[in-house]
DNA sequence: AGAGCTTTTGAACTCTCATTCACAGTTTAG
DNA sequence: CTAAACTGTGAATGAGAGTTCAAAAGCTCT
């Protein structure tokens, strides 16, 4: 904030016209997806003319690209911050999940790109995707899994699979417990507190 | 097979065809995804002219939805039977979860098509997306759901979260597993064996 | 105030497809 | 055998959407 300050009023403006776009963008790609949103639509909807738009991004494709990776940094940063923060591996895991529910119901609007986009991306199917969010992503699941490694070798988890596995299988009924909410945001409170989700993992399900 | 047998030649025949044209556009869509396959390319493919196409299928939407209601009629069918198969909770999830790696691993193309496709189902995204999926997606989602209610009823599991959430927890689990496996398909092993994923969900990772 | 620069505009251009249809070839029935 | 019905063809059509660009509007600095 301090440093945009520093910038010419000029470079400043053009900034936030900028930002006003993607803003624009993300809430009708969110909404609609990539395909059945055209540039017109976009131009309608900030108010600026076809050209104008095409002198902030020099595609349609750059466009929502630039879009998926602010919005991959910004989550990017949040996570693996509550990740190192935490002293042992189960308080890691446990600000993991904190921040990851806080980021996302924070912003609805991104949970439904983030969610296609992971999907997208590890099945390499999108092929022109920004290799940097691959690699944030990519990171990020190695941070993850690696959590799990060293509770393994320090003898606080067991060796029950690759933590890759445990890795992804945590990222993913989290994202299960955010559909759920997505689907009916007052009732579900799962997502309340994290320790509901922990305790499966750690714990299992079976009555001993 | 022996159904087939006794239609006539001429309806023999459309219908042989009309499963070519799927199985050329399977491969074809789930390679590239829906809107990156022309009907021209279908039609090279097939060696039909494009003419021909839409004298089986009214629309390139139409060929689409026909493609993903077969091929979720396929796994609805493998996979409830396997959970009904099962005669106490604990073998009706590990039926489930072989079922669900056999039919996936045999049949890697509709990995792909299947993700995307539940993925998208979830978010409403898909208007025109044919209802008869989604049914049959809830369906299977409530039949896995009560599995772990009954479980809980009976006092085999802890009564530790919305059944709802375990079945898609689960569910996204073995997603993880199975995109793994894409991935490298050699060297992981965790398709196997079924039970290191019922293990962690059971028992929990925790050592005791 | 006005010359020279930058920014904005949106109609026109281009390209990509899904879809159609008139024609030709093939099968069936009387 | 032949007329009618059905099937297959692929070039033509038209709609939709991304991109360009020449002209208008706005800005800056002397």
């Amino acid at each position: 904030m301090m440093e945009e300050q520093r910038l010419p009023r000029r470079e400043r403006e053009r900034l936030r016209q900028r930002q006003e776009i993607l803003d624009t963008a993300l809430s009708l790609f969110s909404e609609k997806g990539y395909h059945n949103v055209s540039m017109q639509e976009i131009a309608t909807k900030t108010e600026f003319a076809m050209g104008t738009l095409y002198r902030f991004f020099r595609s349609k494709e750059e466009l929502y690209r630039e879009l998926l990776l602010d919005q991959a940094r910004k989550f990017h940063k949040a996570v693996s911050e509550a990740i190192d923060r935490g002293r042992d591996e189960i308080e890691k895991l446990r600000n993991y999940l904190e921040a990851k529910i806080r980021v996302f119901t924070e912003n609805v609007q991104v949970v439904k790109l983030y969610l296609t986009v992971t999907q997208e991306a590890r099945f390499h199917l999108t092929a022109g995707l920004d290799p940097e969010i691959q690699e944030l992503y990519k990171q990020f699941m190695e941070n993850l899994a690696s959590v799990f490694k060293r509770g393994m070798d320090k003898g606080l988890f067991q060796d029950v699979a690759d933590p890759m596995l445990l890795a992804l299988g945590l990222e993913n009924i989290v994202n299960a417990a955010l559909l759920l909410w997505l689907e009916s945001p007052e009732e579900r409170s799962s997502l309340r507190d994290p320790d509901s989700i922990l305790k499966i993992l750690l714990h299992g399900i079976l009555k001993r």
